[in-house]
DNA sequence: ATTATCTATAGATCTATAGATAATGC
DNA sequence: ATTATCTATAGATCTATAGATAATGC
């Protein structure tokens, strides 16, 4: 049953993965630490071999959904920063990141729940919307550096509300209306 | 063991106000029927004489809760539109809304759950941001109509980006940077 | 007589651990 | 010999229900 330490590294590579999917999809306590291995195509058991618990797990998950997220938009960047910034602004505020959570942005389907979470969970997620939050800094346009940073922090959170809202309305009309307009004013 | 219809009344209404505290205050799976009853005063089994699932009560606070906000929002109209709105902001984008997600915005505390959970729950989120989002809109200011329900859903949108933001990341300036940068970009 | 709440429990989860197994890596 | 993963399980939850109890309301 043992198995090679390269394989060992993929193996738990693999359960990072799929747990960065399955939190952001199910949330997480909608998905446990069984069903999560299973999905990795692993037995229950051999998860403590990997991690300490299911907390480290998601901090693990998160900063691996950000990263994922972060260099997203850097590969925008080589556009030039008009650009890019509408790549980002598109790419962000649209209903396939609305409807598929488990590939969107690690802010917006897990916020609330790591801020119930432990140091660990809240480090990545602040690590990963700090991130993001440099790369629209140096985009947006505005007099002086501060003004920038200060609408880049503004529209950040007005991106992770947008989808928050979009997901949580059941009116489908509304749902768009929210992500337009959110698109629509954000400056650049 | 039976009480009066009064009192029927009067418990029912304790277990909503008790879980649209919990609720918002540890998340929908955070907190167990059993635990949520206790709370109230009542125990566990009196439960499904009140309610048919624990996510028909989800429904229940949430609309509880958005209530409470709403009405507290409408309280600020009596000032007039430019006061009302600075109230608004204010009210909302603070260290005390931040720190006490019990008391506070429920789109924010439970956005993510009720966008997992059924009709009922995400009906009731609906129509309170509905509510939140029309009494904005009023007091936008913009050319016409369309401007200000644009601008007003836009702005309801950052606000709620704001708190989630500032409540999962780890690092107190960076929390309050968000919070004072929506709240300097919001036009009013 | 009706019924709101109680105690007790069924049955299904959950996280984490113990000990066995078998393949790697010395 | 070491160790990654396996099976099995402990112990603690969880939602929901069954049936008893006792006070209301006819």
């Amino acid at each position: 049953m043992k198995v090679s330490r390269e394989q060992v590294a993929l193996n738990r590579e693999r359960i990072v993965e799929t747990a960065a999917r399955l939190f952001r999809e199910k949330g997480y306590d909608g998905i446990g630490v069984a069903d999560l291995m299973k999905s990795a195509g692993l037995t229950h058991g051999g998860f403590y071999g990997h991690f300490d618990s299911k907390e480290d797990l998601l901090a693990e998950a998160a900063a691996h959904a950000l990263k994922k997220s972060v260099e997203r938009w850097e590969g925008y960047l080589s556009a030039g920063p008009d650009v890019a910034l509408e790549k980002i602004y598109d790419g962000y505020l649209n209903e396939q990141h609305r409807d598929h959570p488990e590939l969107g942005c690690a802010v917006t389907a897990l916020g609330p729940d790591v801020a119930r979470l432990g140091p660990k969970a809240r480090h990545a997620i602040t690590e990963g919307a700090r991130s993001q939050m440099a790369i629209l800094e140096q985009l947006m346009p505005g007099a002086d550096a501060a003004e920038q940073r200060k609408q880049a922090l503004a529209n950040y959170a007005a991106m992770v509300g947008a989808i928050v809202l979009s997901r949580a309305v059941d009116d489908e009309a509304l749902s768009l209306e929210v992500l337009a307009a959110v698109k629509e004013t954000l400056p650049g």
